[in-house]
DNA sequence: ACGACAATCATTGCATGCGTTAACGTATGC
DNA sequence: GCATACGTTAACGCATGCAATGATTGTCGT
């Protein structure tokens, strides 16, 4: 994080830097799925009330990161094999959705570039072997999608679900093959955007989200992550 | 609302009547589109202190029906017509899914009987003339569709969004045509469940979906519905 | 020895208190 | 007469206080 981000979190509103700071635990597993605190402990460890603490965890409960349970404090929710497969269904219709609303709106090459940045960024960091630059790059191209369909609610519910999904996606990314297909799926996807071919489009999406989640489900399954 | 259901709300935590109630007033546009209040006239007006209201408004927040200003207290956030198109794009993309999703599990007519029996009442509702009946139907219709998907989190999904668009729903209820059509394409779609084909299900489902997306939104625009 | 019951104590839900700060009104200068 | 600057006020953010409640532990009875 830069430094002016950081300064700009130190000041920032209270309740803002308790949920960050949260989510950021829990994002890294720093705080694992099943990590129990009650609010007096998290307040203390983040040096603050109990009151804004009480806030962010409402709204981490909300966004399905935690779940507070009245005399045993805040716990990280464990993603199972079953909310990873809601959570793809969702993303599938709703990216399909973007896509299709993405290319009927005929985007210009310019538009599409982010698209095409990030798929070369993905190549690049797969090549280089550095699968956290990949898996960064692939979820820019997957925000830059939902984005540039202009749709800010289904946006913020995507990024919302993207992060449910973030935990497990990490821990599978080293137990799975190298993502070899992504790169071409996500090429042949801008494609058809830029041909402005909605049907086509999101068909390819589709496809890559279904392959994407099937290889994710079938490792759950064969590492019998059970998380919790 | 049946007497046991309010004794259970008058006893629930202070912060759930304060959600309830503040969400019902919403919803029936007792606080119409733009209403303000500070969060001290809330808790007097619900007869609790400032700190459940303050936990209400932030979850309703969340939920896109209120906004938080600083100085100004909750405002009773309006739905414009950009907003339904919005929303409406995700209920498609979602509803669809989940009518793939059942249609694939192959339902036997007893676990379609709810739709059926839901299509049913609209037909009589219609037929009586009874509108706001017929909108209570329609809509216990697709909340069993979404339910019956067996996906929980894009059913939450899908409620909270629905929610969003119901005030805008019931404005221009008594302001459209007859909504002829849509029981007759609630039939269609039944029949493709039945059938078991899912890309039929899905086709029939869009297309009603897009259907009662452009006539809300043609006399959203007809009407000058700019809500505030 | 095991189970039930009671007492204790920690945790929470909500109320209240307080300092900060933004909005509004007024006054002054141009 | 208008704009700007300053003072006043009150709403909010967060901290703290307090009573209710349920979990836990220990004791007693069987």
């Amino acid at each position: 994080m830069s430094p002016i981000n950081a300064a700009a979190l130190a000041s920032s509103p209270t309740v803002e830097r308790a949920y960050q700071a949260i989510r950021q635990r829990i994002l890294d597993a720093d705080w694992p799925p099943g990590h129990q605190a009650l609010e007096q402990e998290v307040a203390l460890a983040l040096g603050m009330s109990r009151t804004p603490v009480r806030e962010a965890l409402m709204r981490l409960q909300n966004e399905g990161l935690v779940e507070v349970v009245p005399r045993h404090g805040m716990r990280v929710l464990p993603v199972s094999a079953a909310d990873m497969r809601e959570i793809y269904e969702i993303l599938t219709a709703l990216e399909c959705m973007a896509v299709e609303i993405l290319a009927r709106s005929r985007p210009t090459p310019l538009v599409l570039k982010p698209l095409v940045d990030a798929t070369k960024l993905m190549d690049k960091a797969l090549k280089a072997g550095d699968l956290d630059a990949w898996a960064a790059a692939d979820e820019s191209f997957h925000a830059q999608l939902v984005e540039l369909a202009g749709n800010r609610q289904l946006q913020a519910t995507v990024m919302n679900y993207w992060d449910r999904a973030h935990r497990a996606r990490m821990v599978t990314l080293r137990l799975r093959p190298k993502p070899l297909a992504s790169t071409q799926e996500h090429r042949a996807l801008v494609e058809r955007l830029a041909a402005g071919d909605a049907d086509g489009a999101a068909r390819a999406n589709r496809a890559h989200r279904q392959r994407a989640s099937r290889e994710l489900l079938a490792i759950f399954e064969q590492y019998r992550l059970v998380q919790l």
